[in-house]
DNA sequence: TCATTAATGCGACAAGGTTGCATTAATATA
DNA sequence: TATATTAATGCAACCTTGTCGCATTAATGA
């Protein structure tokens, strides 16, 4: 990876964790950085045993969630359920060239067992008077590396 | 509803546990073809504790899983993972006017808290190298009945 | 420096689902 | 019909994921 992407990356996450804390009003602790830091060096849908493994922090798992679902509430990362009943969560990027939002697909590699936010939208037309307020859409298979 | 829509849904129940005795080589049991039952009455993609609510014979809640696996094996139900990480079990409609397969969008609603299937297909176009086999599609919000 | 209270750690808990193992009963065959 | 085979079941134990209450810690503002 250039040099420049890596500097685009780490500005972005100061900022998104800067944004955390002087906007929403939370708390500067080590432990919410750690968090975010894995979710945007990795840029991956993650569980939370998976986010602990990353962390160089040791905090308590109910911490992590509690943290997680606080991030969602501030919207600065976005939650995806799998196929296997389990939680994931992903940064909600907008420091890229494409914004994605929430509306999009995610893909779960069978193989090497990641979940990521594809730069696809969801398209669909819902039955007359279905209203429709969130989605949880996840495509299964290969991804492009293990193939 | 008109008497002949019950007959044919009857005469559809029918041969669906039929063809699953007979061509899965399946044992027919009171208990599988209660759980059959009342999924093709309900047409909603149900949780094992809603099935059991609806069931007049009981049945350890191990066992009802296991049979639900084994119409999933047998491909003649279907399986979904809501956003509240539960499994949903929708039978496939194969007796209807419209086939409905596998890859359709299906729908909770918030109000009445029920799943179905919804007759939309779910239009993709997976970057390029990923291969998808499976998905996980479920739109979330108000159904037609509930507003 | 101190007061406020958000954030954390720990333990307990619940829900959802699976598995092992003994028992029951559906089916095929004699 | 009687018997053998083994699929299906019931029960208990177990695991995983996620949440909650409560006491403690520490970030923040005054
Ligand atoms: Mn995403
Ligand atoms: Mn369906
Ligand atoms: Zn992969
Ligand atoms: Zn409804």
């Amino acid at each position: 990876m250039r040099q420049g992407c890596i500097n685009i990356l780490q500005v972005c996450r100061i900022n998104i964790f800067d944004y955390f804390c002087t906007m929403m009003k939370r708390r500067n602790t080590a432990t919410q950085e750690a968090v975010l830091a894995v979710l945007t060096s990795k840029r991956r849908a993650m569980s939370q045993d998976a986010i602990v493994k990353q962390m160089d922090v040791r905090a308590d798992r109910a911490t992590i969630y509690r943290i997680l679902n606080r991030f969602c509430e501030d919207e600065i990362v976005h939650k995806i359920v799998a196929d296997d009943g389990k939680q994931y969560f992903a940064v909600c990027i907008k420091c890229d060239e494409k914004t994605i939002s929430n509306n999009h697909f995610h893909f779960r590699c069978t193989k090497c067992e990641t979940i990521e936010c594809l730069p696809t939208i969801v398209e669909f037309s819902a039955p007359q008077n279905y209203k429709v307020q969130q989605m949880n859409c996840v495509l299964v298979g290969v991804c492009k590396d293990c193939d």
